[in-house]
DNA sequence: ACGCAATAGTTGCACTTGCAAACATTTTGG
DNA sequence: CCAAAATGTTTGCAAGTGCAACTATTGCGT
């Protein structure tokens, strides 16, 4: 989504720029339009070069710097910003693969460990390089090194100000 | 997708941030962090508001801000970064509410435009000054105003980066 | 004029998603 | 102990999405 918000005075009445500030509507779109970029040409990069989606990438990336390369259906769902359902199911398809196993947890029953088998971190190994490549290309480069704390930072107060867990 | 990377030099070897400087990394998974949280949160705002998705907002907004409230399907379709199948699909949802129509261009039969309504355009004028003051909230407010345009430039730095237009 | 490439949009299909309800297991309170 | 609440995960279902194939219309080259 790209939620187009700037020229719209024209129609909203010059009393829009009390509620939203033109600076941020600009700063607003801006990150939208980088975000929206920058993960369709990740995304379509990984499908060709891997066959896994960028979703399926976290997934083995959360995994794979796991304690035991292993993390529980929700802490895992968490972690990916991805609701429960959705996770089971993309769980299933990344075993399917043969890159995960899912195992009942022997202390408490209810809870399911996502558990990385040596194929995924295998398949994981090969393919991290080249996206994380593409995305110091794509991302990193566009950036004045003097400015990337700031920027950090700043991202960072955003991600903290909208802070809350989980879905169904 | 979150993109975890921070973490994985034990995985992957300290090679790996000759690839992708941990501060490049540090800050791309803050960025979709923030991305994540902001949309996720306005999304089900603006849902229970209105009934409306932030997808359909964004047609709204363009709509609303263009020539005569109408844009061509594909115009449209690039403005709101989503594909041509799924603007189709998009306005025929958007027409069942009255919100738009779409009308046969006399000119050049192949062109078609998508038409706001009067009653989607009351809708959007009404709906609109909460969104975007959630905006203000969500996303404004978490940042400090002195650095505001260094932000936003670096964003459009990354967006015009990887500039580059349109699907099937 | 005529056929053929190009352009604009839509449809078939397969896949992914999230929500709500269901299911399974554990914990709690009487 | 046992019913009821709580917790963790999966399933039914109803969207939403993109790609490739298709239809409709126009424009070009001869």
């Amino acid at each position: 989504m790209n939620s187009e918000i700037a020229g719209l005075t024209a129609v909203l009445g010059p009393e829009v720029t009390k509620v939203l500030d033109p600076a941020v509507a600009r700063a607003w779109l801006a990150l939208l339009t980088a975000y929206g970029r920058v993960t369709r040409a990740l995304s379509s990069e990984l499908m060709d070069a891997s066959g896994m989606s960028l979703a399926d990438f976290d997934v083995l990336a959360q995994l794979a710097r796991s304690e035991g390369h292993a993390l529980r259906m929700s802490e895992l769902a968490d972690a990916v910003l991805i609701s429960k359902s959705g996770l089971t199911r993309r769980i299933d398809r990344l075993a399917i693969n043969g890159w995960v196993t899912r195992r009942r947890c022997t202390e408490d029953g209810r809870v399911h460990w996502a558990t990385l088998t040596p194929l995924g971190l295998r398949t994981f190994k090969s393919v991290a390089p080249a996206h994380l490549a593409a995305v110091a290309e794509r991302f990193g480069s566009a950036l004045p090194a003097g400015e990337l704390e700031r920027f950090t930072r700043d991202l960072l107060k955003v991600a903290a100000k909208n802070a809350e867990p989980s879905q169904s």
